[in-house]
DNA sequence: TCAAATAGTTTAATAATTAAACTACATCGC
DNA sequence: GCGATGTAGTTTAATTATTAAACTATTTGA
C-alpha cells in the first residue's frame, strides 16, 4: 500500500481529471444537443423539478430574469422545453421538458449511468459506503470554502 | 450498513451535489478574481503547463486562436499573466502567469488544499486507495461515454 | 379599493465568440 | 540559398449571450 501523503496527493489530482472529463463530457452532450452550456445547465434544473417557474429558474441559474426570457426562447424554439400557463397565477409560466428532450438526455446520460452503476456494483458496500462519505465530506468542505471566497475581495497585490 | 444499491444510488446523487457545489466555488472565484469563467479555465491551464504558448492554450480551451487573443488582452490587463516573446519562435509569444496571480490563486485554493488533506488524513490508507481507484474508474468510464456521445447526433424526435 | 409588489417580456447597450483576412516569421523541397 | 507553403498571433466584422432598466399584466395586502 501507498503511504498516505502519496494517496492523498493522488486523489487531489484524480479529483481535478474527473473534474475536467465531467467538463469534457458536458461539453460533448451540448454539441449533441445543439444548445450552449447555459442551457444544457437549464434543462438539469428543469428535470431536477420536473415542472419551475420562470423565475425560480432564472434564480437557481444566476441569471437576470430578462436572460432568462431569452434562454428559455431558444430552448422552446429548439424543442426541448415547453411554457405551460401556471393554473395558480396568471403573470406566471411553468416551465417542462418536452418528451422528445427527455429521450435525448436518456440517449446521453442513459449509457453512464448504467455503466456506472454496474462499475460500482464491483465494490462491497463497506468500499462504497467510505465512497459516499468521502464524496459528502468533500462537497461540505467545499460549499464552506465557497462561503469563504464569496467574502473575499482580492485587490491583486 | 445499507444496501448495495441504496449506497450506489447515494453515490450517483452526491456526484451530482459535488459537481454543483465545485461550479458554485468556480463561480465564487470568478466574482473575488473579477474575471469570467473562460479567463478562470485559462489561468489554471497556465498553471498546470507553467508556461504555455497562445496556440496551445487555444487548442486546450477549445477557442479560436482569434478568441484567445482577446481573451489574453482581459487577463493581461486584469494583471493576471504576462506575454512573453517566445525565444525559440519569434512569431510566437508565451505566456506566464504574475507573481500577483500566484498570490491569489494561493489565497482562493490554498485553504481548500490544505482542508482537504487533512479531511483526508482521517482516512485509513485502505480507504483512501479505494477512493482514490472509485475516482479514476469513475473517470475512465466518463471519458468513454464522452467519445460515444461525441458521435451522438440527435435529430430531437 | 387602491398602492405597492411580483412575474415575465422587451429594449438598448455591452461582452464574448467566431470566421476570415492579414502580418510576420518558419520550414520544406529544390 | 530561395521561393512556395505553412504556422503563430492579431485584427476586423458579424453574431450570440447577457445585463440593466423600462414596461405590461396580475396579485397582494393595508
Amino acid at each position: 500500500m501507498k503511504p498516505k501523503t502519496e494517496l492523498i496527493a493522488a486523489i487531489g489530482e484524480a479529483t481535478r481529471l474527473f473534474q475536467d472529463s465531467t467538463d469534457a463530457f458536458d461539453d460533448a452532450a451540448c454539441a449533441a444537443l445543439g444548445i450552449n452550456r447555459t442551457d444544457l445547465k437549464c434543462l438539469g434544473m428543469i428535470v431536477e423539478a420536473n415542472s419551475i417557474s420562470a423565475g425560480e429558474l432564472a434564480a437557481g441559474m444566476g441569471l437576470t430574469r430578462g436572460a432568462m426570457t431569452t434562454a428559455l426562447d431558444r430552448i422552446e424554439r429548439a424543442g426541448y422545453a415547453r411554457r405551460v400557463a401556471d393554473p395558480d397565477d396568471r403573470r406566471g409560466i411553468r416551465v417542462e421538458l418536452t418528451p422528445s428532450c427527455m429521450r435525448s438526455l436518456e440517449a446521453i446520460w442513459g449509457g453512464i449511468r448504467r455503466e456506472g452503476e454496474a462499475m460500482m456494483s464491483g465494490y462491497t458496500a463497506a468500499e462504497l459506503a467510505t465512497v459516499l462519505r468521502f464524496i459528502q465530506e468533500a462537497r461540505a468542505l467545499q460549499q464552506r470554502d465557497t462561503q469563504r471566497v464569496r467574502k473575499l475581495k482580492l485587490g491583486n497585490t
